[in-house]
DNA sequence: AATGAATGAGCATTCATTCAT
DNA sequence: AATGAATGAATGCTCATTCAT
């Protein structure tokens, strides 16, 4: 139906998710660097050269903040056209490469803005109803990584072992990536093989 | 020389000791349950009936509660006499039954009550002052680990890989059991048996 | 240019200045009454049914109140326009005239809202960082004072002294007032009279 | 009646008074350089290797040392066979060197380790009570300083002023020594000559 | 004569959040 | 769409004082 002053200039919507994906970023990675509990949302808002109040125009609350973040990082996870060569469910993939493209597209996130921010956040310390949220969000994720190990162990590919507890020792393992990455100036490829290999030498029979 | 009452009656010193115990202990409950910044140490006294001001006598601050709770499970982990049928470092023991007993030792205490602590504490966030002191007192746990490591890879047990990147994998996903192990179900056992051979079957060629 | 509504509506900026300025009477009045360390902004907060983080938009610290106190004093002091009567620096005076100035008008702003709290702040307990801060707003004050003296021994108006010693001896002097003035019952008029005669006969030759 | 021991040995009372005077000495010391309110009673403990609540055999409270220093300053004050030479009351002598003898003994006492806390005190901060006991030690003090400025006014060696006020201007010179003779690098002599020849050009005719 | 242990009361400061504009 | 102003609720920490021993 085409827009009025074309494409060069953006609409409302579009302005606001921009301004919205920049507090995402912004509070992301401050979280990395000083802690969800320790990063307020005024610092959150003095790096914009905003106003406080203003955050609360894009977020219901700081809690929110930290949902979107999760739930940005799993759309990307989820995202089949982008950086499809990681993308884990594509037809016709073995089970071991959907697990190297599993454990890729995680650390591809992880060392994103938005990922670092993970290690700081624990599911376990939010209350009942923030935790449900939080797990219905990863769920995709969760469902795909324990989908391929389990097809993987079927099909032989895979050592037997219990994928509840497998997947949660990788993702734990992952998750702490941002925490010493730095202290031992590894740069993020080096970790990323380090990490396929370490993972796919546990997992393979 | 003798006692006076014998043994039954505890000395002063003694009384201290287990209060300044039991106040570590409660902490490291609630950090677990609560996270270490969710805890006030209010919190920590009304668990435990006494006045706010009385864990002063006991710390000298709320970091430094923080701080003796990981130098506890660092003093646990290096007891040679205690437990000494997981202790790493005893004579006569392969790299890889060393590696064993680190992994068995390791999760023993994170089962403890003052384990369950770790994953609320993240040393990137400590200042530079607090992060120095942590990474002195955690030094032998790191040691012994890479040291074993580089030993087993030397004399062909395992697999060749950079050291300190596996041992932070193996550090990252043992700190993140407790997160998810009260969700699933598992028991402590349960758990350390499918950790053990997660980590083995990576570190084995 | 003209503003709106004429001057009988405030703009932003002077309701601030204006909310401002009463954090700092009141705070002065109670440094007055109770001192500085007997003083909690709460106080400060309840005098002026505000609440106390309130306080914390109009001043960073409490200190900051104290010196945000001291800079409007030495501001009064400085500024040649308001009661050019006694401004002390205003040319074709004499340094006998310049002196009876300099005390008259620190009298005058001694017995303000603001000044009264002067007692009940030793620039020597300040630790080292706050004391440079506080030196240096004091400084044209001090220096003015000094010349005048310096000057006035030169051209024969004064008695010879050592002048750093004789200025001290007239702040201590002058500090003193509000703490024994209530109690004698003297008005700010008469202990001027007695102030200036007192300096002067020991000021000239 | 003799003593057991002779006098080599102190008595019980001789002990208790040693102490007492210790920490009285202590204390001063600390108000001085740190501010009464900003002085703990565990600071003079850990300063004299005692504990906090030894001092609470010496002394009723954090006021009574205060006043106890009082006490003992005025008491110095008031011996007339200690220090002789300056003895204000001593027959025989006019007001001028009263005077003189007034100032001189009041500066000794002043840079001995009790009187330095004297800045760090205001009399109208104590509540009614203690402020009556206060005024009531030191009127011996006033007193005489308030005789001395009469009666040298009455036989024409001073000139005429108000005496409650000129006193006070003269204490308040006085107490504000120890704030900033450190900074300026004075000896107690050097200030000593100063401060008699700045009063005593004033108080003459 | 001295102290270990304990605590009530208080205090500066922070922060998520709200609301009128 | 944005913000200035304001606040309730915490929170870490200090300290004078007490008391049993």
């Amino acid at each position: 139906m085409g827009r009025a002053w074309g494409s060069e200039v953006q609409s409302r919507e579009e302005k606001f998710e921009l301004k919205r994906q920049a507090v995402l970023r912004t509070a992301a990675a401050l979280f990395r660097s000083k802690g969800v509990e320790n990063t307020a949302l005024s610092d959150v808002a003095d790096a914009l050269n905003i106003s406080k109040p203003t955050i609360y125009y894009y977020f219901r609350s700081k809690d929110d903040v930290l949902l979107a973040l999760i739930e940005e990082a799993v759309a990307q996870f989820a995202d089949a056209e982008a950086h499809a060569e990681d993308y884990p469910l594509a037809p016709g993939v073995s089970n071991v490469a959907r697990m190297e493209r599993f454990l890729r597209r995680s650390m591809r996130i992880l060392f994103d803005e938005i990922g670092t921010s993970f290690p700081t956040w624990l599911p376990h310390l939010l209350d009942g109803d923030k935790r449900a949220q939080l797990v219905a969000i990863g769920k995709p994720v969760d469902e795909t990584a324990e989908k391929i190990l389990r097809d993987g162990i079927a099909d032989g590919s895979f050592a037997p072992s219990n994928v509840t507890a497998t997947y949660r020792f990788v993702i734990g393992a992952l998750r702490y990536i941002p925490v010493w990455q730095n202290e031992h100036g590894f740069t993020p490829a080096e970790i990323t093989e380090e990490f396929v290999a370490f993972v796919m030498r546990s997992v393979r029979p």
